[in-house]
DNA sequence: TCGTCAAAAATGGCATACCATTTTGAAAGA
DNA sequence: TCTTTCAAAATGGTATGCCATTTTTGACGA
């Protein structure tokens, strides 16, 4: 496991900052347990805590994280249902470890998705949500600039929950985030080891130049195949080290 | 209630006819509980023997379906993931009644999946594909000509899950199931009502001709149109009578 | 040394019990 | 008659216990 340490100590970083902008640090009050266990649990396994492939085991995961049983299998189930992990009936649950296949199949989705998602947004964006996106759009840069992957990472994250918020389309923006989900930890390890950061900088010029001139049918496409560089990043990352089953 | 004679008769055909081809009459042997109550849970929705937006209430709706309160849960944990009921903390279940803005957004979404599913299998449909999406187009002929409402409804779903599943795009035919399944019934009560039946034939015969040219474009733009004018007709029947809250 | 197999331990599946919150409904007051 | 109140009932949330299945293990035999 020579090259993968810079992933691994990413990894580690990413376990103070979450995903997204989700911090679940304060579970409110009232929130139901299996909620909240369901929230703590996507966090694990976006940030690679729950090992992926490795079997669950539910007495000693409630035990983790305290709470009993119950609430934890509810958790799972709903885990299940949004594809993080699977489960194997009397044989427990494991953190889903998607193949090439799967992620290439799941980033084509996610491409029409946001090309959807880009077009809707050239016809409602108003100007803060112009703003927005190229605040976002900054921060990334600046990040490049720094050499910081995993603020660039994130930025390069929120631009697309962003502009996909945008189109007001709440099933949209839901699927996205769903499918986005299962490809995170995919994605971040890729990021953390690719070093054309270039063309996706280029790409995301041609993005944001799309959604100011509202060309709805161009960001629509740069959307779609900006996400075949993503593929092209992660599948190198698959032929390079499998240290996962 | 006076013109809804028709949707509820039909309805209550469709309780022995099963939506899609899911008999679920035989739980297999060793299959969880969890998931069976699941899988029933949803027909009894599709069928609208859940009344939609109305309570849910667990003690009672378990008895009824034989089982403990813990297997329920877990069940109705995951079709509120599926987005088929919504659960209120501390305040039970409720079958969900998608509102006019969120049948628009489904559609809009199920629109890119399908264009995306319209592409992918013109590029894969080998001759025996091609020819079952052609027999089930007869099939809808003959309910149409029939004017069996129930049959033609079926085989047109079957017709469109058919191409989707040709793309081979395992998360494709996924979201697009899950998708379809919050859709199911506003469009099967849609169905009952519309007359205009021509128009979504000549829109069939295009699919198909599109399909088997394997023009993958004009199949990815018809289909997304042929969910416009879905919407067409289901929100007449969102304005027509609401009676459901 | 390796494979087999049965007993024991561990695990997941499900039911039940108990608690906190919500809902109900009847009595009291305006 | 219409509110308000508050206690009883009902309901959802969580923990725990038991059972069936699976996994482990170690003794036995090839």
């Amino acid at each position: 496991m020579s090259q993968d340490d810079t992933a691994d100590s990413a990894a580690l970083e990413a376990q103070q900052e979450l995903p997204q902008e989700t911090r679940r640090s304060a579970p409110e009050p009232g929130e139901p347990l299996t909620k909240s266990v369901a929230n703590r649990l996507r966090d694990l396994i976006a940030q690679d805590n729950l090992p992926a492939g490795e079997r669950i085991r539910e007495r000693a995961l409630a035990e983790r994280l305290q709470v009993s049983r119950t609430p934890l299998r509810e958790a799972l189930k709903v885990l299940a249902t949004e594809g993080l992990v699977e489960l194997f009936p009397n044989r427990g649950a494991v953190v889903s470890n998607p193949d090439p296949t799967e992620v290439q199949d799941l980033l084509q989705v996610l491409g029409v998705l946001e090309a959807l998602g880009g077009e809707l947004a050239c016809a409602r964006a108003n100007a803060a949500d112009l703003d927005e996106v190229q605040a976002l759009h900054y921060e990334m840069l600046a990040a490049y600039a720094r050499k910081d992957r995993l603020a660039y990472f994130k930025a390069n994250q929120q631009i697309h929950k962003a502009i996909v918020a945008i189109s007001g389309n709440a099933s949209l923006i839901e699927t996205h985030a769903r499918i986005n989900a299962r490809l995170y930890r995919v994605r971040y390890r890729s990021n953390s080891r690719n070093t054309k950061w270039d063309v996706a900088i280029e790409e995301h010029e041609a993005i944001l130049a799309a959604l100011r001139a509202r060309d709805g049918a161009a960001l629509s496409k740069i959307l779609r195949s900006h996400l075949g560089s993503t593929w092209a990043n992660v599948s190198e990352t698959f032929e390079g080290g499998g240290e996962n089953a």
